[in-house]
DNA sequence: GTGTTTAATGTAATCGATTACAGTACGCGT
DNA sequence: ACGCGTACTGTAATCGATTACATTAAACAC
């Protein structure tokens, strides 16, 4: 029913090889041509099919994301800053946001692997099982990685530096006199940046002589968002006998509900009990007291990422090494204090 | 260079017409036929390609979602119930997040409306002109917008109530003994849930038989993440003489954003200052004190406005009025206080 | 004037599925 | 034995662009 190229050659007295090239190559095309071409495109109010063109180039200048929520700060920021590289670059984005639901997952895999379906992918789901990546990994689809290693995955992939998130976390806890110190860690089997984590807290110990109590550190397989988890989880911390004097949460959310669990119990933060969180998030800054917290280059990932798949869907050499880390940054704000002052 | 159909096909010893029926509607199939098809398919590891069906079927199985972030906290609910609800009715989501950028969203629209580019339109960017959104409209191509109306468009719908969202919040601070109510708002000029919001807080005064001061009510054009405009915008509210004893923020950030500046002053909330927000975000529940706010059902709205569009792509008569209101909840927490209490 | 290059355009094959239409074979009723 | 319906399958047109290759005309050199 709508015009289609052929209508518009008809009306402008060329062929369709013309008035392709008129749209897509127009040096190839002499002036008076190209104009007459656009006056029929605007007459008829002809748009292009974009199924045939893909068919044809087999392209779709599409990439996909998969992400597991799309309603988590840092996601958020790395999901807008490729979504700004995508748009420049002239692509658009299939978000797909598998909320931690394996199945969910494998749909989604399964549907960029159809041909012509996206040009690339960008694979920020963290907690994965590898079984699936690796369907990605095998096909001949441009990939790259956030936040997931897995051994035997040769995919490039961008980390945040959360040895050194964690580490400079405890590091600061440490150095105000803190010795009984909670970690409060993702633990899902698969999650590389929980490992990460746990290790920078044991190296930030073990750089001060010490050792972290095993007992003190918790490690749940439940989401962020799962608040009662968590909730629970805390009350048991401080439920024990000789509690922890200071907790690092592995991101702010979850410091957050230690906030929510210490007002609840009249606990004072930071006098009674030293808090830090990660991610600086906003409301890092608004809460009572404004929480200590690592920053991390959220939206500099996000570049990089695209940047680093852009070259490899073009064949060029990437700007970037295929396992890169992401510096992070110690936020001192008002939550952490000596302990016992 | 992978396989196609016709090899497919000829493996199995049938025809594509076959194959194509063994996937799409194989009760038309034979079961052994159908079977060494999937052999067939398995041992090619055959993936469809995609362009080449949405070229001859004319569909694509993708829906577009227009809005202005990704990264306000509604917005963030509202799409990821959209999305649950097209992986239901198995559809794919473009996300495109124009940022305010009016020609981002021009070059998204252009996109849009090509030709087998989506199958349906979901528009939830409340700050655009109509001429950009007219074009969309004129199109053929299925559109529902949120929390949008312009005169003149046939769209169908689906608003939050904010006349009544301000309207419960102001009358919940007149109750308390508050007369000088400021009301902090967004101005953008085709803004529609702005116009609403006014006349929210206009009527509660109204109804209490009073008019509110118009010099307290400041509407800004910035967006909400541009904090600094609105910073100096609530400076300048508690620096007037005469200062107000509450203030109705139009959302939780710009809330949160009185929080601070409050902080900073040393004004006690709610002893000095009562503050109400709007659409109950996590935060809400963690700053000091709690937020009194308004509830906002937005994973309801993303799911009306999925199955509204479902229904208009599908040719069925739609299951809400084109015009659809959606009820809110004040939810009173601890920000709002009689005023000189 | 002839040969050669360059610019502009046309012809037609092609991408890979879907599907209308046309068989074919078999079973069953009479 | 014949007609007819049912179940299954094949043939080939079709969707709407892109592009290799062919063609034409003009420009230019000598």
């Amino acid at each position: 029913m709508p015009a289609k190229m052929e209508d518009v050659a008809r009306l402008a007295g060329v062929s369709t090889a013309t008035v392709s090239r008129a749209l897509n190559t127009p040096e190839l095309v002499s002036q008076q041509t190209r104009s007459r071409v656009l006056a029929a495109i605007e007459e008829l109010d002809y748009k292009l099919n974009l199924a045939a063109r893909s068919l044809r180039t087999n392209q779709t200048r599409t990439i996909a994301i998969v992400i597991p929520t799309i309603s988590e700060p840092v996601i958020n920021q790395v999901v807008e800053a490729v979504e700004d590289a995508a748009i420049n670059a002239d692509y658009t984005l299939l978000v797909c946001s598998t909320r931690g639901d394996a199945q969910r997952e494998q749909a989604y895999i399964e549907l960029i692997t159809q041909q012509t379906a996206v040009d690339g992918v960008l694979y920020i789901s963290p907690r994965s099982a590898p079984e699936h990546v690796l369907k990605l990994a095998r096909s001949t689809i441009p990939l790259v990685m956030c936040n997931y290693r897995a051994d035997g995955l040769s995919a490039p992939s961008i980390l945040f530096d959360h040895v050194s998130s964690i580490h400079q976390a405890t590091r600061h806890l440490l150095d105000l006199g803190h010795r009984r110190i909670a970690l409060l860690n993702l633990a899902a089997p698969y999650y590389y940046p929980a490992r990460m984590r746990r290790e920078g807290f044991e190296q930030a110990f073990a750089g001060a002589g010490l050792a972290p109590d095993p007992s003190l550190i918790v490690q749940l397989e439940q989401p962020t968002y799962d608040t009662d988890e968590w909730r629970a989880a805390i009350e048991a911390l401080l439920d024990r006998p000789n509690r922890p004097t200071a907790i690092v949460a592995f991101n702010d959310a979850v410091a957050f509900e230690v906030y929510a669990v210490c007002r609840a119990r009249g606990l004072r933060i930071p006098e009674d009990l030293s808090v830090t969180g990660c991610d600086d998030t906003l409301p890092a800054r608004y809460v009572n007291p404004p929480l200590t917290t690592v920053r991390i280059p959220a939206s500099r990932q996000g570049h990089l990422a695209m940047e680093y798949l852009l070259a490899c869907m073009n064949g060029e050499s990437p700007p970037i090494p295929p396992l890169t880390l992401l510096d992070v940054e110690l936020i001192v704000r008002e939550s952490c204090a000596r302990p016992g002052a």
